[in-house]
DNA sequence: TTAAAAAAAGACCTTAATATCTTTTATGCG
DNA sequence: CGCATAAAAGATATTAAGGTCTTTTTTTAA
């Protein structure tokens, strides 16, 4: 079980928006992919189907770019993962055993399931809006980096 | 942190040749792969880098094929997982942050920290012949299954 | 001592994820 | 209006994992 690269682009994306979008400026991919140091168009497909889903807004011309909605702060992490990674993620044996189940399980089974149910409970409970936590300019570099 | 397709053939490969190597009896590709419903030549690939690594042993020609070694039922998973996928699987952060460490953690830290420790634990401490315990065909239908 | 059997080796193919490049569409502003 | 700007869209490229196929090498036993 584990998490794409594009998932941490939409995530990361995301919270740079919100980030940085107070007093109504929107913000433009370019500015996005460079300073999370992310390729550009990938991540402009990627913010794409977000915006098509409603969980972050976009307008195209000049001074537009992209910004947080009413939804944005609030959808669950899990969603997120749902709509970019789909979610048998969550269903596979980690040691590629045919019949894993409590009943027959592999010798990992257990803690993997311990480990998924509180990542699907940390998922489930926590919003985008969650994760802004601290003071701002130690949060962006910390999904910034370089 | 997940482990390869590859690695999932490795050890159920390794396992099945264990399982059914009693009596002196070599076993050959073409029936660990159709057993274990895996590609045959892929398989192939992948037992032979093990065999290179002096974990399991072969012979070619007329009833040549795979058989157990003395350092077969000793391995310890982590070999197993170093050899087929490398280490930095254990290394990165689940949700792509770019700095992510206890320092700076990102929401998920924590729990992949504890989830990994104790599946390094594990597989430490776990070796190939450890794995075999109960009853013999109950056991390779877990590894074989269809 | 040769024919068959079986692994080893290596060339090539497929697929999914990731990444790039070009063209189109919508928008705001002078 | 018409031009510049920026996202949307879509075509194409790259990469790594996974998979197939053919040829070579080694071994055994008749």
């Amino acid at each position: 079980m584990y998490f794409s690269k594009s998932f941490g682009y939409a995530l990361r994306g995301i919270l740079y928006v919100a980030l940085m979008n107070d007093e109504n400026r929107k913000i433009q991919i370019e500015e996005i992919a460079s300073r999370l140091s992310v390729p550009r168009h990938f991540l402009g497909k990627i913010l794409r189907t977000i915006v098509k889903q409603g969980i972050l807004s976009s307008t195209k011309g000049p001074h537009g770019g992209f910004f947080i909605n009413n939804k944005t702060l609030s959808t669950q992490l899990i969603t997120l993962v749902w709509l970019i990674d789909g979610t048998q993620r969550f269903d596979e044996c980690a040691l590629h055993f045919r019949k894993c189940n409590s009943a027959h399980p592999c010798p990992l089974h257990s803690k993997v399931v311990e480990y998924r149910d509180s990542v699907i409970g940390i998922f489930g409970e926590t919003t985008i809006g969650d994760l802004i936590v601290g003071n701002k300019s130690d949060f962006i570099r910390s999904i910034a980096a370089r």
